[in-house]
DNA sequence: CAAAGCTCCTGACCGC
DNA sequence: TGCGGTCAGGAGCTTT
């Protein structure tokens, strides 16, 4: 479940292989991810030259030649396999859920691989995108001015929502996600079940840096990832760093002095992770 | 309008 | 070894 920094780490990956560069040739293996591609996919990508390659929330956007825009987004299940031009597979290589293989004038590719196919790619006119329907009603970044206390009070104080699924609605805030948004309520001593209306102008405040903090962290740690693949091959996905609640149910609470245990409960469907203890 | 529920999908895991 | 059941969840869409 690749989210804000993981998006930001692949982005950063794929930059090096693809930014800048012709695609001399794609492989489209399917004919619709979480959505359709688009008609002739593979064709209108051929031969353009990818400008620039972004992020906004959790999708990755390459800026093509001709003002036109590749929307890609990695799901659940998503990741970019590299492989580097010395390294070239023939076609009966690609693994099962390998979609999309995007290959450089330099011949390295990058592979979409998503097997349970909640990721998406599509094209849209680069002076659309905002009004795109994936985009148009999106919040503001959390690493953005845009996203400070008093605009997050602005939406705490509407809604009777618990404050964890508050900052999942990627209307509030985009880029977190399930475990960001359970390590970051943690980090801030805040129950996920507690009423967004509910919390106190402090804890909204100070929420904000905290989130701040806890995703450019991971962002960090993504770049130290990225080391790893700055000579070898490998995916660009979804990985698995030090968390402190996430995952954790039944063990002991890190918070220094607290001696809770992480508990998990279910909200609206999905796992929350929390220290009963020292979160409320 | 807000909020809850449904849906897409496959791999991993578990008990028998 | 195989098989059915359960779980994971981003986010758009539908329903209440």
């Amino acid at each position: 479940m690749p989210e804000l920094p993981e998006v930001e780490t692949v982005k950063n990956g794929i930059i090096p292989l693809l930014a800048g560069r012709r695609l001399v040739r794609v492989i489209q293996r399917r004919d619709k991810l979480r959505i359709p591609l688009p008609d002739n996919f593979a064709e209108r990508l051929r031969g353009r030259r990818i400008e620039q390659i972004t992020r906004r929330a959790k999708y990755l956007l390459f800026h093509l030649d001709g003002a036109e825009i590749l929307i890609c987004h990695l799901g659940m299940s998503g990741k970019m396999t590299l492989v580097a031009a010395k390294d070239r597979l023939t076609p009966d290589e690609f693994e099962k859920h390998d979609h999309i293989i995007l290959e450089s004038d330099r011949h390295d590719l990058v592979i979409f691989n998503d097997p349970r196919r909640f990721g998406l790619m599509t094209l849209c006119p680069a002076g659309e995108l905002d009004q795109h329907a994936l985009f148009r009603h999106m919040g503001p970044e959390p690493l953005g001015n845009e996203f400070n206390g008093d605009y997050l009070r602005g939406k705490t104080k509407k809604s009777r929502s618990p404050v964890k699924n508050l900052l999942l609605n990627q209307r509030v805030v985009v880029g977190l996600g399930n475990i960001y948004v359970c390590e970051a309520l943690f980090l801030a001593g805040i129950s996920p079940e507690k009423k967004a209306c509910d919390l106190s102008d402090d804890e909204v405040e100070n929420l904000v840096p905290i989130i701040r903090d806890v995703l450019q962290r991971a962002i960090e740690a993504g770049g130290s990832t990225l080391k790893d693949y700055a000579r070898v091959d490998g995916e660009l996905g979804y990985f698995q760093h030090e968390f402190r609640v996430y995952g954790r149910a039944g063990e002991a609470c890190l918070k220094v002095g607290c001696n809770g245990e992480i508990t998990r409960i279910i909200q609206s469907n999905r796992s929350t992770f929390y220290c009963p203890r020292c979160q409320d």
